[in-house]
DNA sequence: GCAAGGTC
């Protein structure tokens, strides 16, 4: 039997596909699917993995003690101790002795003194993908020859020696060779097979060395940052060779907008015309830079009521269409459109699985002459937005695509596969395939001309100059409307017209500084800089984010993100810099033509981490204090109405919940409530009483500004009678039912006056205007409420156990505060559940009617 | 509790 090894289970079902006479049958072995078929009546089996089946990670028997953490290197291998450079002390072996450090330096922590020895910790490869590995092993057993089909790449050659690393435990004799193939096509794929090579182990050790560097400069560089003011389990400060330098290109640009002195200009803006042919034309000047001038040409139109035309110039342009996407151009596009690129990698990864579009990562930017654009225009005619372009499209016969800059042969440019409408998917998936259809459809499609006016007006003795922009051909406007500007239709005017001048407005405005990377941008800028694959871009962003080095969309650093960047920019500089990786890649580079070897690049690495290292451990104080007082910077609210300090944006450590607390704690108990959702710090004070106020965005919901102290008038609401007790009228006495909320919680909740003796209470949800009603409910009798939220208004009955809950599920949910209305109207609900409710009532009901 | 790279 020929075991055949791919890098994912797709490739093993395609390649099976297109090598076996017949169809070939599909099996499990475990649960892995795998792929069997037969050629010349020997017997073929096709495997796909899932990636890297294995991961390096530090040898776990030196560099972890028995318990688990970050304890220290044991250090008791002697791989270690024969990399030391001469100038390190040796490792303690089997002792404490006191391990290496510069002269002169003192550490309390035994964690952060390992630093110096898991720098040069020996790494071993351990299984990740358990269930592959164990499929894997059990063809393995029973294949008398083997052949590695991974990707064409460095990560592929070395996904494949991984596979054959766990084949050869189980079966070391058996036959090995390497299938190379750029595409799935038949003629690519037998062709690779029958000209098999030999697996290249150089090019599999330039990849295996990049996953040492980055394991090693991540971890040590990580711990060092964590460990200088440990801040609980969860607050990882990481640090790695992508991340690091990708981060440092946002906090440079925030520099440049901090070094940034905005300059005064005005703007002078006329009106002409009238009626249906009035436009607005700025002055000549763009810019004055000086007031007096400005005022000066003011002055001297102040009195003109006409303008005559000057001239009139036209020209048309072309606008050519865009070219076939990739995942960076699509990252970009969708991030335009308000989908982040680790979204729009989610969304095209289930639409690929789904059968919606193709191949969702790929750098090609080329269709491939094989794929026929014909018949996908066909596929997806079928929808009715796209049918009419479509069929105009088919119409000119012959179709030419536009081609990108970047052309590989493995994996098509990002098309649709399939036809899809709003109505086969949620929206969000509808409107990345919108665009990758529509992108689909341009790329096909003429170039759209333009023409651009410009009159120059003349105005007693001032120069005006209006601009209009009028689409003459849409060419492939016509489908791809994304990033389109508006026309402005100029009315047709010639030399020597004269038109009605209607005044003009001086406006001052002020220069902008360079603007902040938007998610899209910043992808690009990391994919020209070398930083990151196409696979991996959108996850190390969405990783800035969670380690909150960044915030916002456009991207700002935090005061943290600055101060890490800060922190090894000064004493770690080379982990900072893209060069990092355009060094590894020359270094890999060597390996792969053999000049050099995969140890001595790790050593070297390695030589260069410890003395990095070793100007940051001497300065772990420093960098402890930049760090903790930019962790304050950032959670900073306000000052301490009780003793002054800094007022915070605390979790709770035990349920994680977000609530404001002193600085000063333990001898200063302040504390506030914050409701759910994202919560941010507001420079401006509470107009209504002076203390700190927040900007909270609760999920799906608008930004608002609320002061943090919930006695503040702005956060009173009255007590709202909302009705008679049931419980105490059942009783035979009298209470009211009044809705209110907890002053330390914020919870708002219905109870009786008499909450003394009698315990009748009711949830409410948390947001929204309350309302009273005359009406009771006709299950249980507990008085109706109307909330009004920005849905509109809803009635409920605010009882979580009335009976009438059973029926109508959404309304027990959200008078828990747990759940909103989703998707019905809201002011549907009341009828709904009205009749919804014609069984006998219980006992309550009487009451209920003499309550009205 | 560490990185970045594959892929699900």
């Amino acid at each position: 039997m020929k075991l055949v090894v791919t890098e994912k289970n797709d490739a093993a079902e395609k390649i099976a596909d297109l090598l076996g006479a017949s169809k070939p049958t599909k099996d499990k072995v475990f649960s892995t699917p795998v792929y069997r078929f037969t050629i010349d009546g020997e017997e073929w089996v096709t495997i796909g993995l899932r990636g890297h089946i294995l991961e390096p990670d530090f040898t776990p028997t030196l560099v972890y003690k028995k318990s688990k953490g970050w304890q220290g290197v044991t250090a008791e291998g002697e791989v270690v101790a024969a990399q030391l450079p001469s100038d390190l002390e040796k490792p303690p072996y089997k002792t404490k002795r006191k391990p290496f450090l510069p002269d002169g330096i003192e550490l309390k922590s035994w964690k952060m003194d390992a630093l110096p020895y898991l720098v040069y910790a020996p790494i071993e490869k351990l299984p990740k993908e358990k269930d592959i590995i164990r499929s894997l092993k059990n063809l393995a057993k029973k294949c008398d020859s083997v052949i590695i089909a991974t990707d064409f790449d460095r990560e592929g050659e070395l996904i494949g020696s991984d596979a054959l690393s766990c084949i050869q435990e189980v079966n070391p004799t058996a036959p090995v060779s390497r299938a190379r193939y750029s595409a799935f096509t038949k003629e690519e794929i037998t062709h690779a097979f029958s000209n098999l090579v030999e697996l290249d182990r150089d090019l599999a050790s330039a990849g295996a060395s990049r996953q040492d560097i980055d394991l090693i400069w991540g971890a040590v560089l990580t711990r060092y940052l964590t460990l200088v003011k440990f801040a609980g389990y969860g607050n990882v400060r990481s640090s790695g060779r992508v991340q690091t330098p990708t981060l440092a290109l946002i906090v440079a640009k925030e520099r440049e907008r901090m070094a940034f002195v905005p300059e005064d200009y005005w703007v002078i803006q006329g009106s002409f015309g009238s009626g249906e042919g009035e436009f607005t034309a700025p002055h000549a000047t763009a810019r004055f830079k000086v007031q007096a001038e400005a005022e000066a040409v003011m002055g001297r139109v102040a009195k003109a009521s006409v303008a005559s035309v000057a001239a009139v110039e036209s020209k048309k342009r072309t606008v050519r269409p865009p070219a076939p996407f990739n995942t960076t151009s699509l990252m970009a596009a969708a991030a335009a459109e308000g989908i982040s690129p680790a979204r729009t990698m989610r969304i095209a990864e289930s639409l690929y699985m789904d059968g919606y579009i193709s191949y969702p990562r790929v750098d090609n930017t080329v269709y491939p002459s094989s794929m026929s654009l014909e018949e996908t225009v066909r596929t997806i005619a079928g929808n009715p937005a796209y049918t009419e372009y479509c069929e105009a499209l088919l119409r000119k016969g012959k179709l030419v695509a536009t081609r990108g800059k970047q052309e590989t042969t493995d994996h098509p440019p990002i098309y649709p596969t399939s036809k899809a409408t709003p109505d086969d998917m949620p929206a969000a998936n509808y409107k990345l395939y919108n665009l990758i259809a529509r992108r689909f459809l341009a790329t096909l499609s003429e170039a759209a001309v333009i023409e651009g006016t410009k009159v120059s007006l003349d105005v007693a003795g001032e120069s005006f100059a209006a601009r209009g922009d009028v689409l003459v051909k849409p060419g492939f406007r016509a489908i791809y409307p994304y990033g389109l500007k508006k026309d402005e239709q100029l009315p047709a005017l010639s030399v020597g017209d004269t038109v009605a001048f209607n005044g003009a407005t001086c406006t001052k405005k002020q220069t902008e500084p360079p603007a902040r990377y938007s998610q899209g941008r910043l992808i690009q800028e990391m994919e020209k800089l070398g930083l990151g694959t196409k696979s991996t871009r959108h996850a190390i962003i969405e990783r800035l984010y969670n380690v909150k080095y960044i915030q916002n969309d456009p991207i700002e650093p935090s005061q943290l993100g600055m101060a890490v960047c800060d922190a090894l920019d000064k004493y770690a500089p080379h982990i900072t810099h893209p060069e990092m990786t355009a060094e590894l890649e020359q270094e890999m580079n060597n390996i792969a033509e053999g000049k050099t070897t995969k140890g001595d690049v790790v050593l070297d690495s390695r030589n260069r981490l410890a003395s990095q290292l070793q100007a940051l451990l001497p300065k772990a104080e420093e960098v402890k204090e930049a760090l903790a007082d930019a962790v304050a910077a950032d959670a900073y609210v306000g000052v301490c109405p009780k003793c002054g300090k800094d007022l915070q944006i605390r979790a709770s450590q035990k349920t994680k919940s977000m609530f404001i607390g002193c600085s000063g704690w333990p001898d200063c108990d302040v504390t506030y409530p914050l409701p759910k959702g994202k919560i941010e710090s507001v420079p401006e004070l509470c107009p209504t009483c002076g203390m700190p106020q927040v900007k909270v965005t609760a999920f799906r919901s608008k930004p608002r500004v609320v002061c943090i102290d919930p006695n503040c008038a702005t956060n009173q609401e009255p007590d709202v009678v909302v009705g008679e007790c049931p419980t105490c009228r059942a009783a035979g006495k009298t209470g009211k039912l009044i809705a209110q909320r907890n002053p330390r919680t914020l919870k708002r909740f219905i109870r009786c006056e008499n909450y003394e003796e009698c315990e009748t209470s009711y949830p409410l949800p948390q947001y929204g205007n309350l309302t009273a009603t005359e009406e009771v409910c006709e299950h249980c009798g507990a008085p109706m409420v109307i909330v009004t939220t920005a849905r509109g208004p809803w009635k409920l009955c605010p009882n979580f156990d009335c009976p009438g809950k059973e029926k109508d599920g959404q309304d027990g949910k959200a008078a828990s505060g747990k759940g909103r209305a989703s998707k019905k109207a809201p002011a549907k609900k009341a009828p709904a559940k009205r009749s919804a409710s014609k069984k006998a009532a219980p006992k309550a009901s009487a009451e209920s009617e003499s309550a009205e």
